[in-house]
This record gives structure tokens, C-alpha cells and sequence, in this order.
DNA sequence: CTGAAAGCGCTTACAG
DNA sequence: CTGAAAGCGCTTACAG
């Protein structure tokens, strides 16, 4: 095993009250006592237990995260929020980087078993039925930013709005024939899929329904990775055929920003060869001139990490369900 | 005080054994026994001390990665580094965000005495003496990412060169009057400055001495946050004057993105009018087509965290700095 | 299937 | 200034 604070007060010859004074930089040591055990510690490489030192005071809490990559600009930002709220209030952040369903599923493992942290906040998905349970089963409150669910405390956007708006957008600018790139993810089952994507497809056909448009499977593709590059190459599978739209709908503004390279590249005129909208308004959106649909990312996550806090302190919850609202903001790719 | 284990046992008439047992989904409980302990888990809002638990059974270890705002995608991607080797060695990623010096004096405080994590990494700034120390004394290994520190594992680039590189090749191109835009941060003793960015300075005036000109100190301005707007606001300072530069480089390309937009908003055609060049490659520089210097961002991240676990497990280090390569990268803004 | 007891590695009064 | 002892909240053999 490794070495512990008996070690050290062996190899110094006190107490091991003695070590743990010297180790907090109590006053009531003589110098030369205090020698001897910084000393051993050197010696033997002792390096002190957090755990077992903070099972033995007020100790702190900890809140693990669960997102998708890193590369998000959109993961970050919630974040971004989350970490503001909990570095006020104290709680350890805990990141857990999801980049496969496989490592999700055994990390929920562990969480849920309360092997961790002492509560968990879901970036876009929630945990599946029986990890759920066994979250429940262990008090650790559960909160999910960027998705809905009437078990867990949520906060959440109208994606099928944000859907709508954009289209009914693209469509009061004259076009008719929209395209919409979504991309998918791997779910906790394995399976793949996107609710918020999913749900602004929906928007985006109720808006061309109310405009007697139908619905035309081959305008709606997917893009498999969450990249520029993937965004070129769906807009191109879009555009590269017969009868191409004049104007995409594309569910992250980093799939939009894909569009606008490849227009670029293409030598298409923004807006008037394509127009182009997005979803998240990331930062750099306002320096593509991207319209899109505004999501409140950081507030996403701030108001995430402080229904999940009130949880944590027992506080009585006002809400456990909390929509933040959506804005259709109008740029230079979508009107010119 | 909190519910704890015997609690729950009394309530239910049973052994504390019997709880854990059910805690750890045992097969050996009966089925009456153990609805019995869940339903005094669920009435006393029981919850396990995670702590308590690790500190009985082989335990994670924990590392504490300190970092400035989450709005910086050098940061995100440092970061991104690290979480990958984490996740596949194990450790927990504890993130500690710094907004401010006083803050960031706290965390190391707490850090340093050994109350939270098992490692340290500190992206872009090295601890004061004061902490060093006690990390050293509490046997708490350090690494930074993207700082030079002789007495810490280190991972960094070669800041003068990178800044030499950059403002040669603005001459190159025929520049003659170069203005540099650098920014500052606070530092743990509460002054101002930022380290990296100095050294870039200086590889500035190398280049400037080599081509037989002489320094401007009007040509050198401070951006005081990290931002496109900050940037923007440098350009302007820079070009509204009398006698304005033709090219200038920023220390990062965030600032540098600023500088493209300022131009498109004043008509400036790049690189023609104004050359830019900036320091990272981050993700967007290719979209905005910014000549930059490249640093291997997650991988100064992956090394840094490599280093770090190696000294956790008490393996022999290699080699205590590592040094990673830039490369300048040169796009549109400096070559039309 | 179940409980009493020892132990995980510390901290902290309590006596000296 | 220093040490023996109790306690932090769990887990895990060990007996039954």
C-alpha cells in the first residue's frame, strides 16, 4: 500500500498527531520536531490521503458534469455557465468528456452507485431508466441542460419553435425549397439519434406545412460528426443534385459555418446564390454574419447548475422545469 | 449532521452491514429486507458519502486542472488534451476555472495543502513560490501546460521564435511598419502580464533588430481582455493615427479575428490594405483564412497530462520539459 | 441471509 | 509542545 501518516511518524519518531500538526502548519510544533517530519515525509514520498483528510472535516462537495466533446463551442458554453454558478458556491466540478456511448454507460455506472460525486448535472441527454433508478435510489440529484425530461429537474429550449422560426425565416425571404442538415449522436442505448435535432426537423416541417410546402425527404440529410468539414460535405450532397435548394437550414451553427466554406469555395453568393441559417448563436457567428436562432448557452447551464445546487442543499425547488427562450437573430447570410 | 449509514440502519431494524450490502446491489439480502432498507434510504433522503466510501476500496485519484475563462479555445483546447489521456488512465478532471488572481490564490491554498486532488496541472501560469513549496512538502506533483518552469514538469513552445517567425514573414512580405497587439492577464501576485506574450514580443524585436529596424514603442499596444471586440479596439488605435502600420501581429488569434473584422467593417481590403497574422491556429483560423502560428494545442494538454500521471504513479520520468514545435501557417490575411 | 468488529487514513479534542 | 484515543462514514472479511 502506500505510505501513510503512521509511516511517516514511525520514520520521525513522534506521533502521528504530530505529523497531521505539521501537516496543517499548526503553531504548537518545535522547529526541530518539525524538521524531523518534513523530513520523513521527503523521505518516503508521503503524499496525504485527500480523502481521508476530508472525511474528518466539513469537507467539500463535488458535481460531476457529463458533456459531449470538447469541440463543442455549444458544450462549452453550458459549461462555461455551470462553472460560474458552482465556483460561487463552492462544490468541486468534476468534467466527464463523453466520446463514446461505452465510456457513458460506465461512468454513469459508477456515478450512480454514489462512487463519486454528490450530484450530476447531463449536458444534452439524460441517463437512461435504470441509471436513473439507481440515481434516485441514492439521492444524487440530477440535472439536464439542453433536454427535457418531467423526471429530472431540466432546462430546456422549444426546439420545435427554434425549428419553426428559422424556417418560417427562410421562407418569408421567398425561398421554397429548404434543405435541413441534422447531425446524430450515439445514445446511452447505443442507438444514434438527436433530440433537439430531431425536434427542429419537426419545427421545420410544421412551418413548411403552414405554408402548403410539403415536406421532400431528400432536402433533410445528416451529418455523422459535429465539424465545419462535415457541414461542407453535407451542403454538398445538397447542392451537387438536379434540383438544389436555394436556402439551408443547417442544426448547429458549426455545421452552418461548414456551409458558408463550402459556398465559399464553391463561389456561390451568400445570400443570394444560398442562403444559410444555423441554430446556438456561438461567438462566431456574429463574425461569419450567420443568422440563426440565439439559444441562451451560458444561462443553459447556470440555470442547470443552480436548480441541481438547491437540490443538493435540500432546498425546496420553486420549478423543476425551466424553459429559456429562443431568439430568431437576422445576419447577413439569410438577408443580404 | 447528514444522514449517515447507521441511520438508516436503525430505521430499518437491521445491521449497517445490511445497508451497505443493498448499497452495493448484493445478491445476499432478501427481497423483504432489502425493500425494508430502501424505503429508510428513501425516508431519511439517505445519501452515501462518497469519501467515505472510496477511503474504504482501492479509490480514485483526482487531478486539478487550473485554467483561465472557458471563453478561450487555446484554454478549451489544452483542456481538450488533457481529458483525453485522463479518461483513459482513469483520474477524475476536477476543473478550476480562474476569473480572478484572488480567487486562483484560494484554489491553490486549498490545493496545496492536499485537500482536493492528487495532481495539479496549471495551464498558462506556474504557482507562486509560497504554493510550490507546500505542493513539494505535500509530495503533490505539478505540471504546467504552456509555460517554461525549470523546477515543474513542463510542457511549452518556444514563444520568442513563434513571434520571430510571425513578424519575419510580415517582412517578408515587405512590411516595414508592423504593429504587435498583446494582451495581459492578472497574475497570482495580483501584477499584470502575461508571459507567453512577452516572449512573443521579444521574438517581435528580434525580428525587427535582424532587418535593421528599429522598435516603435507606438506600434506595440495592449488588449487588457481576451476578446474580438478587445481586438478590434487595439486595430483601431493602431490605424487611427497619422502614420499607421501595414501589417500587425497578435498575440493570439482571437485578437486577430477582431482585427479582420475591424478591417471589413472600415472597407480595408486584407492582406492589400493591412496584413494580419495571429498566434494559435485555432479551430477558426482556417474559416476566417488567418495566417497564424500554429502551437499543438491538445497535444500540449496530452503531454502535460502524460508527464503528470507518469509522477503520480512514481514512474521515472524521462525528461521533466518538453518542448513542442510551432509552425507558421501561412493563409490569406498576409498572402492575397 | 445477517450482524459485530476491524479497518480505510486522516483530524481533533483531551490530557499531560 | 506532544501522544493516545475517539471519531469521520463507509466496506469487507469473519462468524454464524
Amino acid at each position: 500500500m502506500a505510505v501513510t501518516i503512521y509511516d511517516v511518524a514511525k520514520a520521525a519518531g513522534v506521533g502521528i498527531s504530530t505529523v497531521s500538526r505539521v501537516l496543517n502548519e499548526s503553531k504548537n510544533v518545535r522547529p526541530e520536531t518539525r524538521q524531523r517530519v518534513l523530513k520523513a515525509i521527503a523521505e518516503l514520498g508521503y503524499r496525504p490521503n485527500p480523502l481521508a483528510r476530508n472525511l474528518s472535516r466539513p469537507g467539500f462537495l463535488s458535481v460531476g458534469v457529463m458533456l459531449g466533446f470538447l469541440t463543442n463551442p455549444f458544450q462549452v458554453a453550458v459549461l462555461h455557465g455551470i462553472q460560474q454558478v458552482l465556483s460561487e458556491v463552492g462544490p468541486n466540478l468534476i468534467v466527464y468528456s463523453i466520446d463514446s456511448a461505452e465510456r457513458r454507460e460506465r461512468l454513469l455506472h459508477g456515478i450512480s452507485q454514489g462512487h463519486r460525486v454528490d450530484g450530476l448535472i447531463c449536458v444534452s441527454f439524460a441517463p437512461g431508466p435504470r441509471h436513473r433508478q439507481r440515481l434516485r435510489r441514492y439521492n444524487i440529484p440530477v440535472a439536464v441542460a439542453d433536454f427535457r425530461d418531467p423526471e429530472l429537474l431540466s432546462v430546456y429550449v422549444d426546439n420545435v419553435r427554434g425549428g419553426y422560426l428559422a424556417t418560417r425565416h427562410l421562407l418569408e425571404q421567398g425561398h421554397r425549397r429548404i434543405g435541413y442538415i441534422q447531425d446524430v449522436q450515439e445514445q446511452p442505448n447505443g442507438a444514434f439519434g438527436n433530440r433537439p435535432a430531431q425536434d427542429r426537423l419537426e419545427g421545420y416541417m410544421q412551418a413548411l406545412a403552414e405554408a402548403g410546402l410539403p415536406v421532400e425527404a431528400d432536402l433533410v440529410v445528416q451529418a455523422n460528426v459535429f465539424s465545419r468539414a462535415e457541414g461542407a460535405r453535407a451542403a454538398a450532397s445538397l447542392l451537387e443534385r438536379p434540383d438544389p435548394p436555394t436556402a439551408i437550414f443547417a442544426c448547429s451553427d458549426m455545421l452552418a459555418l461548414g456551409i458558408l466554406e463550402y459556398a465559399r469555395d464553391r463561389g456561390l453568393t451568400v445570400p443570394d446564390d444560398l442562403a444559410v441559417i444555423g441554430f446556438d448563436d456561438i461567438d462566431l457567428a456574429t463574425f461569419a454574419d450567420l443568422s440563426t436562432v440565439r439559444q441562451p448557452m451560458v444561462e443553459l447551464g447556470r440555470q442547470a447548475a443552480q436548480l441541481l445546487w438547491q437540490a443538493m442543499r435540500g432546498q425546496p425547488l420553486e420549478s423543476r422545469a425551466v424553459e429559456m427562450p429562443l431568439e430568431l437573430v437576422v445576419r447577413r447570410s439569410t438577408a443580404g
